[in-house]
DNA sequence: ATAGATGCAAACCCTTTGCACATTA
DNA sequence: TAATGTGCAAAGGGTTTGCATCTAT
């Protein structure tokens, strides 16, 4: 895990020279979370120790941003505000008119639809911005719940957690059904095996869940962050309807394929396209995961679809599905 | 069709004393199609004619924005754009930071994504603002490809109407499909009727789409304004698969109205959402059709089972579909 | 020694405002 | 004539910059 110190060094340009003031201003600003308006961090400076111009206050704000330290946001009040980067992915905002709090969300299916968008009209997008204007919950019911901060790498981690566990239970339920269903014995030993590591998986993620927990207790009472469809619900479904039907082996390795890759692809593409933190690695072991599945299935139904063409027994549909992951 | 004076003139605030000057600002603002800075609309005052104020036009464009005639966009340059909202409905931007033109775009499928978040984290949103920062089409290959403009609203329609069609085609389909496949009488002849509602109504449309583009003729060469998911794919799909299947008549009605019912809750939906425009009356024309098409089959659908239960042959699910819309 | 960092104040940009004057209902 | 609209110039806020002065390498 990256500490604060060696994210500061790792972003200082080449050529520059060190200076106390400005290290200073950037421990301060590091300490914060929320997004602060340049005015903001001059007070803070001021209070905190030193006597620092307000010039230098802008200057470094600048270099900070410049370095991928910070990030420059617009709210549209006529000011800008800024937020770091360490450990705090990139997200989008909810902001109250009311009370001038704003909340981070992150969904990936809106990024989803941007990155469309983007494609079809030939633009290449950098970066988006999405906010969301009006009354939060708070201020629309009058009595003010207090503020509980949780950092937001441990918010994005929680919901990636949450999102594989659903991910899992589903295919653990899908595989435990296919094993019943399966008459082929060696089919049948080849989807326990699949239900057996579901279930072992399963175990690793809740512990880590459980350990995300530990450290930070009061993460549960937080709204979701990270919105994600389509996770648990429809990537096993198609596959559960088909074996309801019932379904013979070498048919139930197809539609296990099929939610494999599925999986696999839906974790490897949002993994890939989060930045450096806790849920992004969380996204690609758990795509590492699936593609061992997927590897595991398609060499069975290799194998499966030889043994029946040696003995004779010819399937309906001999195509075979694709390898690409 | 309302005219563009008439745009003005009902949103004019009653108290409010008439003057040529600021009537010359607004109708130079109007003339315009891009998003103005406010020095940029006290530059074309100038050169058009007058020697207005500068302070005379930021308050005209303050009150253009009060009466709804404008809206104040930030695209984070430091500086407050306005568009004005005649025939223009609400939308997001992409923003090229290389030619700083920007270019818009609407999603229902982001709004439906806003609106979730929003209602998860029980945040009344009043509005919501997507840019897309990056580099345009032009920029990315160096050579300048002219800028064929079209009104917006033209845009939305044309895309209102396209995404009309495709769902009808789909429903026709179905329709046909499913009086090929219905073995009772009064059932087939209620699916034929149906198709052939479908057909008038894909007809009307597509005179519409026709009349659209000889009112503006280069329409077609435009990209997609209005993304939109799932309107013509996977509306009637679950519908089209089960009558592969091979249905009875009581159970294609089900389909049937489960196919309506969705396509009729999806247009009705979305076309409340949209500003007032040729759009949303597209949209809720529509909605209406495919309510009317709904009401028939649960008509018939009733007197089937009706029909059934006095001839003593009991369907397997005696439970009737919901009749709200 | 020299490029880079800082402080100060002034300049900048965009926008709003106070007040005298002009205009409209 | 009473309420609105306009012009001018000044003030406002947030931010950047020129220049002399430091300070790290």
């Amino acid at each position: 895990m990256q500490s604060l110190s060696e994210f500061v060094e790792q972003r200082r340009p080449v050529g520059g020279k060190r200076s106390g003031k400005r290290d200073f201003i950037v421990q301060v600003f590091l300490r914060q979370d929320g997004h602060l308006a340049a005015d903001e961090l001059v007070h803070l400076i001021r209070t905190e120790d030193a006597r620092i111009s307000r010039a230098t206050i802008y200057r470094t704000l600048q270099w900070m941003v410049d370095a991928g330290i910070a990030r420059k946001v617009d709210f549209g009040e006529g000011r800008y505000r800024f937020e770091h980067s360490y450990r705090h992915p990139r997200h989008f905002h909810l902001i109250c008119k009311t009370c001038n709090q704003s909340f981070e969300f992150l969904s990936s299916d809106v990024e989803a639809l941007i990155e469309e968008v983007a494609e079809a009209r030939h633009f290449s997008a950098r970066q988006s911005v999405l906010q969301i204007y009006g009354t939060c919950e708070n201020c629309q019911s009058g009595r003010q719940s207090e503020r509980v901060t949780a950092p937001t790498e441990a918010l994005f981690a929680r919901d990636a957690l949450r999102i594989a566990i659903a991910t899992e239970r589903s295919g653990l339920e899908f595989y435990s059904r296919a094993a019943a269903l399966t008459k082929d014995a060696r089919g049948r030993k080849v989807f326990k095996r699949l239900a057996l590591e579901e279930q072992e998986h399963l175990g690793t993620l809740e512990a880590r869940y459980k350990e995300l927990l530990a450290e930070h207790p009061d993460l549960e009472s937080h709204p979701t962050f990270l919105f994600f469809k389509g996770a648990a619900n429809g990537l096993f479904a198609a596959g559960t309807d088909a074996l309801r039907a019932g379904v013979d082996d070498r048919h139930a390795l197809l539609v296990g394929i099929k939610c494999e890759r599925g999986s696999h692809q839906f974790f490897k593409r949002y993994g890939d396209r989060f930045e450096e933190s806790e849920g992004k690695r969380i996204f690609l072991e758990f795509a590492d995961e699936e593609r061992e599945h997927l590897d595991l299935l398609i060499r069975e139904y290799r194998s499966l679809v030889q043994r029946q063409k040696a003995s004779g027994r010819t399937g309906k549909r001999p195509a075979r599905p694709k390898a690409q992951a």
